[in-house]
RNA sequence: GGCGCCGUAGCCAAGGGGUAAGGCAAGGGUCUGCAAAACCCUGACCGCUGGUUCGAGUCCAGCCGGCGCCUCCA
């Protein structure tokens, strides 16, 4: 299979590290309000890209977070008069009940940042020890000056980072940092902020060190795949790179780099603070999962794309058209043969998962088997096949419900978040 | 300003040196008691200007236009 790595900025070959198993990391959400279209987006984006992997055979080790600790909930909290667990906590349980709808696997682990506090302690002073940090009152931030390859992914030259920084009314003027371009690894207690003891005094991690260090701890040092929205690239992914890659002294931290374009709405990026969002809840009380999924999967994953309900319109008659094949009766004149779509369908998808080309095939397949079907011919092969097929895009066609094992699986992670609310 | 993506029919688009897929919309038709559905038929100075070439949506240069990101964001 070839993706593309925006890392080498070129379309690769894919092979992981280890033959029979990939590993994969994609950032998860800052659960502080609802699941809107463009993280549905995301994360079906790459439930795809894991489904494939699996129908290709690969064992997919899948990490995905949970930002439950940072300066969004904590400004949420104060707004609304709340505990920041709590709002966490039911926006993490929301999402994953958006998932589980919209048949998305489940991670194999689904770590909150506070979960893993000890161990990001420990990143951090890995950083300090190898001399990419230092600890300023408190605080510890990472030295970007102490590491040329800053820079790398985004690509942005580093003369430029800090008058677009200071041009962008950021404050630089933290007078802890000794460059305005430092990011904060762990900040000493703001006065009403919750805090865990560290080496520093009390304190809570930065905003990059989550990522970094569930990475290496659930996955090694050097994994596969790391996903993300595109708005991810810089500062966020460049920072995890230098934290990474410096901790443990080993490169690289992520061998493909994926990233997902921003879906649009009413012409601009759908954006909390524009407030032009589309919820995935609203659109799943119109439109059923799987024309969801099939209106998500029309748009390549690299390619930005305005919202609109025609298309919706259009992915809900192909899904019942899908569904319909799927259960179209066969007779007993010669069967149709489904290699060839198969075939097809496989080709598309080794191509940097042009989904869109893949889902045609699904159409395809789909007319072939009804007009089989009218034919009086076996369609049970190809019926399979479309099932099968299907999965990858994580269709449930005539089922009505998500797949069990995706309800089981982030139910599991589920109850971690209901605990408190 | 920097980095990146993109301009192909009314709209969404495929194709990345060999004479322009497909889908939606629109118009016409078949079928139907009417309608819907389904099926058939109908559409392109490939952003502009140069260059390379026997041949350029396709490669090169320059321009024009749109968009994204740039320590809030999937």
């Amino acid at each position: 299979m070839k993706l593309y790595n925006i890392l080498t900025q070129s379309v690769e070959p894919f092979e992981p590290q280890e033959p029979e198993a990939v590993t994969i990391y994609v950032c998860g959400i800052t659960p502080y309000d609802t699941t809107h279209l463009g993280h549905a987006f995301t994360y079906t984006a790459f439930d795809i890209l894991i489904r494939y992997l699996e129908f290709q055979g690969y064992d997919v080790r899948y990490v995905q977070n949970v930002t439950d600790v940072d300066d969004d909930i904590l400004r949420k909290a104060r707004e609304v008069g709340e505990n920041w667990m709590v709002i966490g906590d039911r926006w993490t349980a929301h999402f994953i009940q958006d998932m589980q709808t919209l048949n998305v696997r489940p991670p194999d682990y689904f770590p909150r940042a506070t979960d893993v506090i000890s161990q990001m302690i420990e990143t951090v002073e890995a950083l300090l020890d190898a001399g990419y940090a230092y600890e300023s009152d408190g605080s510890v931030y990472f030295h970007t000056a102490a590491w040329p390859e800053y820079g790398k992914l985004s690509r942005i030259p580093r003369a430029e980072m800090l008058p677009i920084a200071n041009e962008h009314g950021n404050v630089p003027d933290d007078p802890k940092k000794r460059d305005p371009l430092d990011f904060v690894l762990w900040q000493a207690q703001a006065p009403g902020e919750p805090a865990w003891d560290s080496p520093w005094g009390a304190g809570r991690p930065g905003w990059h060190i989550e990522c970094s260090t569930m990475s290496a701890h659930y996955l090694g040092a050097t994994i596969d795949i790391h996903g993300g929205g595109a708005d991810l690239v810089f500062p966020h992914h460049e920072s995890e790179i230098a934290q990474s890659e410096c901790a443990t002294g080993q490169q690289p931290f992520v061998r493909f780099w994926l990233h997902t374009a921003m879906v649009h709405h009413e012409g601009e990026k759908m954006s909390k603070s524009l407030g032009n969002l589309v919820m995935a809840r609203d659109l799943l009380t119109t439109w059923s999962p799987d024309a969801l999924r099939l209106y998500l999967g029309c748009h390549h994953y690299r390619d930005a794309w305005e919202h609109g309900d025609e298309a919706l319109e259009h992915a809900e008659a192909l899904a019942q058209k899908l569904r319909r094949a799927a259960t179209a009766a066969g007779g007993h004149s010669p069967p149709v043969d489904p290699t060839p779509k198969r075939a097809t369908f496989v080709e598309a998808m080794e191509r940097d998962l042009d989904t869109r080309a893949a889902i045609a095939v699904l159409e395809a397949l789909a007319e072939e088997i009804l007009d089989g079907s009218e034919a009086g011919r076996e369609v049970k092969a190809a019926q399979d096949t479309l099932r099968n097929l299907g999965d990858v895009f994580g269709l449930r066609l005539d089922a009505g419900e998500p797949d069990p094992r995706v309800v089981a699986g982030w139910d599991e992670h589920l109850r971690r978040f209901e605990k408190s609310s």
